[in-house]
DNA sequence: TTGAAAGCGCTAACAT
DNA sequence: ATGTTAGCGCTTTCAA
């Protein structure tokens, strides 16, 4: 009961060779239908499963990827991880998430090491040096990364959100609604060239001349995380400041809840007196009081699409790059602006 | 650049043996200083990285462990995650998250063929039958549970939140305040005894003579998940029911965050016509409006723990068990009941 | 159509 | 203190 059949105790019971068990198990087709129903009937009689260790260490191949993740707390990742894993499961990739709680070093070392066919990591580049992945696509890791627009796409393949334009529609949305005094919660560096939800606010508050844009960018502080609290924390430093402000953008939607509670607990209504838009769009937004009015992914397509982009990599060695586009879903987080012009 | 070096490259390279490079690798102590230096240079001029995969094979260890999670998409599973990992990363052990959304099936296969040492199963037995876990152990894979309580401690080792302590000190809690008329959002099905919430539920109903307990208990629906829209659901479906309630506990704080929203949309203010308690005390809580009342979980001694337990099996083959427990956090969903006798 | 045998990179006796 | 060597379970030519 407690020792695992070796690929030897088949053969053996099967009255065939080890090679003729494998050719079976991996389906070559060049075995007699009689003999891979002799062979069959012995893997089941004795429970016989390949052992994916040996395998790996003779082809070559783990058929393990790993998925390091921004942050394990934003059930935002959670929604891209279901789809990626999904569609990873179909070709039969084991997936291995890595939480990005501790460093991520640990995991680049890993993922040589034990030999993963293939990364993704959806990390900010505040946690590891961007050459790190060009290191792993040298050890024979495929890299699919997102989040560092900068990489060098001829080496490392990438997939991204377009925050660009989700940023532009946000804004337009607020300016629509009256809103002049636009703030934006980043929560991330200040000369952070790599957000273009950042990029993009700086260029619209400049192309509608929204007043006072350049302060109303609140950055946050090492180490850059953004959640919740961050969200709280950046809104507290907005009051704090005492510039004016009657709408928020924030760089997710968790920020976004976090956000609120601050404007709530200095007196703020929202939307009435402050609106409040989001990023991602994750379920529990929708539950929230007031529900966040956001810019959402489609998490599913976004995580499927990042296995397929990997994939392309492992399987036939080419690198490619895609965008996501983001559409505005409207909640009860924004209202128009109490001092409409 | 592409070439991985092997540890023949390095002996090659120090002028000493295989055995050699594998004893200065391994820190057995059995090598002398001067050549430990040789070989360290080396490894280091070539950059070289034990292959764990090669290693597996001959110790019978990959030094891996799993961990399926319920529901990535809660939270409260990523703060436990975080210190388990953090353990595991001290003894050398390299963790996959595994998220849940798929069928557990396949990560108890992949368990077996790719030998991974441990694995801890934090899943709700609805996803898979507890037999399972113990054909894991057979297989060689020594096996962490929570949340099945009726499992086998012999063959499994178990790590349990102290729930029917929690829930009693949720129940005293409103009771306190005035609240008789509570009701008990479980999400799970209806006769499981599995869950200790819901035992302890009946039993303080009966003690302290609760009226209408019975019909207050409101469970789930298949596939009995637990996130914020069912606690939606269930919190409508009580509604529905036109039973009379002035509190509400829930099974988590995921689906306390649903039910408040639920109550809202129907009029009910809360925590002023109905008080709400979660469970898990995850950080969001805290931020959601009103902040919740929760019997909160320290997550990170919990992770920590759950290590421990799961490397006593892995490492000296025995089995063990511990239950941690509850504390109750006060936010403000809760309140003296409007009726109070 | 099947079998024999040579590795994959590493560890762990056993020799020296 | 260091080297030699036999596997670990599997795949993959190459022969039969």
């Amino acid at each position: 009961m407690n020792t695992k059949p070796t690929r030897r105790d088949v053969a053996r019971l099967a009255g065939v060779s080890t090679a003729t068990v494998s050719n079976v198990v991996n389906r070559s087709g060049k075995v007699k239908e009689e003999t891979v129903l002799r062979v069959q009937r012995a893997i089941d009689r004795l429970h016989y499963r390949p052992d994916m260790v040996a395998r790996s260490l003779t082809t070559g191949k783990t058929m393990q990827i790993g998925i390091v993740l921004e942050d394990v707390l934003n059930p935002f990742y959670g929604e891209i991880v279901r789809e990626f894993e999904n569609a990873a499961g179909e070709r039969d990739y084991f997936v291995s998430v890595c939480t990005g709680l501790r460093k991520l070093d640990g995991y680049f070392d890993s993922a040589v090491t034990r030999g993963l066919d293939g990364i993704f990591v959806t990390a900010l580049p505040y946690k590891f040096r961007v050459e790190k992945l060009y290191r792993l696509v040298d050890c024979g890791v495929r890299v699919l990364t997102s989040g560092n627009v900068n990489v060098d796409r001829s080496r490392v393949s990438s997939i991204e959100q377009d925050y660009e334009s989700g940023m532009a529609a946000a804004i337009r949305h607020l300016y629509r609604l009256g809103h002049r005094r636009i703030a934006y919660l980043s929560g991330l560096g200040r000369s952070q060239t790599f957000d273009l939800r950042c990029v993009a606010y700086r260029r619209c508050a400049a192309e509608l001349r929204l007043p006072d844009a350049g302060s109303l960018l609140v950055s946050g502080e090492a180490p850059y995380t953004t959640n919740v609290r961050d969200g709280y924390n950046c809104a507290a430093r907005l009051l704090r400041s005492g510039k004016r402000f009657t709408a928020a953008v924030c760089g997710n939607d968790l920020m976004a809840i976090g956000a609120i509670r601050a404007f709530r607990e200095s007196g703020l209504r929202v939307p009435q007196d402050v609106s409040v838009v989001g990023f991602d769009g994750i379920e529990i937004g929708r539950f929230c009081d007031p529900p966040l009015t956001t810019m959402s992914l489609d998490k599913e397509r976004f995580g499927r699409k990042a296995f397929e982009l990997l994939y392309r990599g492992m399987a036939c060695g080419e690198t490619a790059s895609c965008t996501e586009g983001l559409t505005l879903l409207e909640g009860g987080s924004t209202a128009p602006c109490p001092s409409a012009p």
